[in-house]
DNA sequence: CAATCAGATGCAAATATATGCATATATGAA
DNA sequence: TTCATATATGCATATATTTGCATCTGATTG
C-alpha cells in the first residue's frame, strides 16, 4: 500500500477517535487535570458502561493514560500538546465563515474551555 | 440539551468529516492547488462515485469550494492551511510509539509528497 | 484472618443506528 | 449524443448503546 494511503488511513483513524461527542467532552474535561471514571461519568451524564467504553477507545489510541489508585482509575491526557493542535485546527475546520451558527458557537465554546489553565492539579500534586 | 453537549456534538461532527481516508487524501491533494474531480479520482484510484460522494461531504461542510469551468468542476480548499495542519497531526500518531518502522517511513514519504509547494496556481492563474 | 460484601471499572453479546460503497439514474454543458 | 459530475437507492459493514456479567479492590463482619 502506497505511503499516502497509509498516512491518510492513520490520520482518518485518528480523527474518527475524536468524532464522538462523549470522547470530545472527556478530552475537554481532562484538559483541566486528571479525573476518575466516575466523575467523568457524572459530568457527562451517561451510563458508566458508555463512559468506560469511550475511555477505552481513547486509551487504545493512546490519547489518554490511566493511573490506578485503589478502586479508582484516573485518566489524563497523554499528550497535552494534542489539545493545542486541535485548538489550532478549529479555525480551519470551520471552513469558510458561513459555517452554521451552531458550529461556530460550538467552536467558540471549545476554544474558551480548551485554552483554559492547563490543569493546576497536574502542575502541583501528581501524588502517587 | 445543555450547550456543552451541543458544542461537543458539533465538534465531533466536524471531526467526523475528516475521518475518512479519501477525504483526508483529497484535502492533502488540494493542498497543492485546485484540481478537478477526475484528476482527484485518478490520484486516489477510486471510483468516480466514491470521489464525488466524498467531495460532497467536504463541500456540504464547507471545507472545499467548487468552481465550474465548462464540463469540469474544480475544487479547492476553503482554508488552504487546512492541509498543512492535518499533516502536522502525523507527529502525534508517531508520538504514541508502537508505530512500526514501515509505518514511520510511510509517514515520512507521505509528508514529502504532500508538503509540496502550496499552489502556485492559486497565486497566479485563477482564470475563470 | 478468612469469608463475604459493595463499589468502581472493564468487557461481551445483542440490538440499534450510522456510514460507506456500488449500481443505476439524473443533470448540465459542449 | 457524449463527457464530466452529481445524486438516489439499496445493501454491507462499522460503530454506538444498552444490558448483564466479570473482575478487582477495599471494607466489614464473624
Amino acid at each position: 500500500m502506497p505511503s499516502r494511503d497509509i498516512a491518510a488511513k492513520e490520520l482518518a483513524k485518528a480523527f474518527s477517535v475524536l468524532s464522538h461527542p462523549d470522547r470530545v467532552r472527556i478530552i475537554e474535561e481532562l484538559g483541566s487535570g486528571e479525573k476518575d471514571v466516575n466523575s467523568l461519568r457524572a459530568v457527562l451524564g451517561v451510563s458508566h458502561s458508555r463512559t468506560s467504553q469511550n475511555l477505552a477507545v481513547l486509551r487504545t489510541n493512546r490519547l489518554v493514560t490511566e493511573r490506578r489508585d485503589g478502586r479508582h482509575v484516573f485518566y489524563r491526557l497523554s499528550q497535552p500538546e494534542l489539545a493545542g493542535w486541535i485548538l489550532e485546527g478549529l479555525r480551519f475546520i470551520e471552513g469558510d465563515l458561513q459555517a452554521s451558527e451552531a458550529r461556530l458557537s460550538a467552536f467558540e465554546e471549545a476554544r474558551q474551555k480548551w485554552s483554559g489553565e492547563p490543569a493546576s492539579e497536574l502542575l502541583v500534586t501528581n501524588r502517587d
